[in-house]
DNA sequence: CTCCATTATGTTATGTTATAACGCATGTAG
DNA sequence: CTACATGCGTTATAACATAACATAATGGAG
């Protein structure tokens, strides 16, 4: 469960796989991955960052593609609600998911420095949240975890 | 480290004690507790649920202490960096804090349907996040750690 | 193929959350 | 008294998000 995104890598397969994934599930779960939902996440792929949704709908619009909040606002409803990318409450931005596929349970480092955004997995049943929860009787339905500290290049920068 | 908002418990006197700690903090660090201040901490600590800016500030102008939207930021930036009260970021509203004057890390558990909100304390030194932190040289400033789902009486309800 | 129901998109307007910028008032140190 | 820092009043605007309703495309059922 390495978290994907201050790593090094080849970011160019990992945004093919991750299309590939989006496709192979919106078919087995017939959902309709429309050319505006593709290149939305394509859009959010592209760096592993989180992009507002007024960025995002400046792309799309840039490609005539809609013009108005609603465009971004669904296109983002439909990949968060499919689970190709999640809301990073702590910027009110959103990220394409680093892990399409796995059922997971997400958690976001972000680097207050150049902004950059890793996503690491963590296990709901487990850590000290789950054992808060349980001890108190709560249900959890969702978490947000999200951590804001420094990557470790911007840390060797200071 | 029990959860405080879900059980039943002396509210009176969470709040009492919450207001004292507050004082001696202020004076501990030289900080200056205003009437706009202190009477926006108590309106949070009403109710042990999460207010927002714009509801507080209703309140606050209901009493003649301000009417722009400034008197209700100013206020919650004060409390924030203080530490007396936190942003429920999954919800983009304020709650006082329920362990103040404790060096902690919150971590919140917030009931979808009644909309209480019970402030938990994790330690960021442990669980996954920090695990995940570590594995790969991310350092951590700030953590939002929060969990929506349903609370024990809202479970026994449904 | 045609019709119908559903889902997606276009469009306008508005609601909600948060900050910028400037000036005045007040308290404190030198 | 003066200089400086901090808090507050006020106006305006930025940034984020949704309501509501019209039109169009899609995909099955018959
Ligand atoms: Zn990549
Ligand atoms: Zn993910
Ligand atoms: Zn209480
Ligand atoms: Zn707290």
């Amino acid at each position: 469960m390495t978290p994907i995104g201050f790593e090094a890598h080849d970011h160019a397969d990992c945004v093919r796989t991750t299309l590939e994934q989006a496709e192979k599930v919106c078919k087995a779960r017939r959902l309709r991955l429309t050319p505006i939902r593709r290149r939305a996440l394509e859009i959010l792929l592209a760096e592993h960052r989180a992009l507002g949704a007024y960025d995002l709908l400046a792309v799309l619009a840039a490609e005539g593609l809609g013009t108005a909040p609603p465009v971004a606002y669904r296109a983002l409803d439909f990949l968060t609600s499919a689970g190709f990318a999640h809301k990073i409450e702590g910027l009110n931005a959103y990220i394409a998911c680093a892990h399409l596929g796995a059922d997971h349970t997400p958690a976001f480092l972000i680097c207050t420095a150049c902004k950059s955004v890793a996503e690491a997995e963590t296990q709901t049943t487990k850590g000290r949240l789950a054992e808060a929860a349980r001890d108190s009787g709560f249900h959890i339905e969702r978490t947000v975890i999200e951590a804001l500290g420094l990557c470790p290049a911007c840390q060797d920068a200071a």
